[in-house]
Order: structure tokens, then sequence, then C-alpha cells
DNA sequence: TATTGTTATACTCTATAACTATA
DNA sequence: TATAGTTATAGAGTATAACAATA
């Protein structure tokens, strides 16, 4: 389909003609804005994670929560949230549903009993311990495998680079 | 403020010690994980975009609309949201809004008169160019001073082709 | 008085179904 | 019957104000 140009109709008279439709319009100075090829490649690098993370029914956002977890276990929601950029009134939510599944507890700190402690459970760990592999294996190994592993590494620094400095 | 670490409380008593509040979280492999620094770089540069846009309120989806009618005149809706990655219905608003703003119009097609043809207005051209400048001038030659000019065509090319490929 | 977790709420984006008018 | 534009609607994600418990 859409292989031979095949147009029937006669358009010979066509007076103010408007353009040959069934072509792929003309992105121009589109493809030079960083903001546009950024947005288009966040959505399919999201897309990705989430077809590669669906055994585990895994959001970029929750393995994100759990990573930071692990490696900072004991801090208060305030603090985990301010971290990765979520507000503390959306984060609440989060954690009900990370907490229904059973990969992480709030316990009442003993020294400010305001906040909840967090920390992963042992099926949490077990959980983001797949999810790992996972992201290791399938996902971040594509996209080595579609931009070579050196400027896989090297977009990471830009980036990075971009959210500390902008 | 946050210079020195004073610690008047006595926590040498702290049996399962929580960590030192304060402290920074470690956001360990994170740090790697291209889709994580793709999304908080993505956010900054549209809130960059935002800023620069401020006098003309134009968002980058508006923005991408006006760029792609001045280069595609006489396309159809459909034609024009699937480029952009918008759906039919969504377009619809924004399409009321831009023409509200007489930026562009909507014209039924003489061929197909379902179809409604899509042209700039003469505000809508004019406005655009005072967008590029700003573009050009402000954004991306911020974007340019962060990483360098060289790494800034690079890092497009690879989001483009992330984009294209994944 | 200030802060933590929370609720309520609102606004934007995104996604799907279904209608209408044309083809 | 199929398609273009549209409406309605629902779900994420994100933002702010305000309240109870605690500091």
């Amino acid at each position: 389909m859409r292989g031979a140009p095949s147009k029937p109709k006669a358009e010979l008279m066509a007076v103010a003609a408007e353009p040959a439709a069934d072509t792929p319009l003309d992105i121009g100075e589109l493809a030079d804005l960083l903001g546009y090829s950024m947005k288009r490649a966040q959505l399919k690098v999201f897309d990705h994670f989430l077809r590669v993370m669906a055994p585990l029914h895994l959001t970029p956002a929750q393995f994100s929560v759990l990573l930071l977890l692990e490696r900072n276990p004991g801090r208060n929601q305030t603090e985990v949230a301010n971290t990765l950029g979520i507000l503390r009134p959306n984060f609440v939510a989060m954690l009900d549903s990370l907490e229904a599944r059973e990969f992480c507890v709030r316990k009442r700190s003993s020294s400010d009993r305001r906040s909840h402690v967090l920390m992963l459970t042992e099926k949490g760990k077990a959980t983001l311990a797949r999810a790992k592999k996972l992201v290791a294996g399938k996902h971040e190994a594509r996209l080595s495998e579609v931009l070579g592993e050196d400027n896989r590494v090297a977009l990471v620094q830009m980036l990075a680079k971009i959210a500390r400095e902008l």
C-alpha cells in the first residue's frame, strides 16, 4: 500500500491547487528543535520501558521510587518526593499503591512522630531486583543497540547537564 | 543556610539509627537511567521554552503547529495532528484557540467538503516570525551555551534516532 | 509558629467511543 | 461503507490550599 502514486482523478484543472495529499508533511525546522525531538524521544523511551516492564506492572515513576528507597532506606515521604520532583500531595496515592502491593512500608518515625520512615519490604527488594534485570537486559540494552554504548552514555551525561544547569 | 552542619541534638544513643537527615539522598543508579535523565531534562527544556516565549504566550505544542502550518499550508487537521502525534479529538480545542487568536484559519476544502484546509493568517505568520527569533536567540542559544553547539546538534540527532528507531 | 502527611480540588494531557456530514 | 471533524468523557499527571497531628 502507498507504493505507486496512482492518481486516477484529473487534477489538471485545479486552480489554487491544494497540496499533494498522500504526501508526508515536511516537519522542517521542527527537526532541529531540541525540545521537539526530546519530547518525542522521551515518549518512545517511556513506552518501551512500559513494554519491557509489563510482566512486573511497574511504571518508570514507581521504579524510580523503589530504586531510591533501596539506596536510601529510612527517609521520609517529603525527602523522597522532593528528590524525584514529585509534589508531596501527589506522592501519597503513589505510596498507597506501592504499599498495597507490599513493596514498601510506612513506619512512624521514633524521632519525629509527624514523619513516616519508608523502607522496602523483602517482596519489594525481590521485585526491584527482577525489575533491574529487565531494565538492564532489555531496555537500556536496546538503547545501546540503537545508539551505540558510548553514545548512550554521552547522551545521559548531556541530559543530566541540561537538568542541572538549564 | 545549610552551610555549617550544626547538630545540637545528641544522637549518640540512637540504636537502629535513622539516616542523617539534612543529607541529600543518593540517586544511585537513577543517574544512569536514560529515561530518568530524559524526563527531567525534557521538563527543564519545556519550562525554559515557556519562560522565553512568555511575551507571546505560545506553548511548545502551539509553536510546533504554527511551524508546521507555515511549512505545509493547505493540509487538513488529520494530517497535521498525525504528524505531531496529536490525536484528532484533542487537536480540535487546540485549533479553536489558535483560530480565536487569529493565527490561522480553517477553510472547507473544495475537493473534499469533509475536511478543513488549514492556513496561517498574516498575524499568524508575523507572530511565528517573532517566536522563531525568540527560540533561536534565547532558547536554543542557551542550550548551545550549556552543551556547546556541536554537542547540541549531536544531541538532537541522537534523540531523533531514538524517536525513529526505538 | 512551622512542618509532615493528608484531603480536596482543579487544570492540563492523553485516550476512546460515538455522532454528523460528507464521500 | 468509510473518513473528517467534532463532542463527550474518562484517566493520568500536576498544581495549590487547607486541615490534623506533631514539633
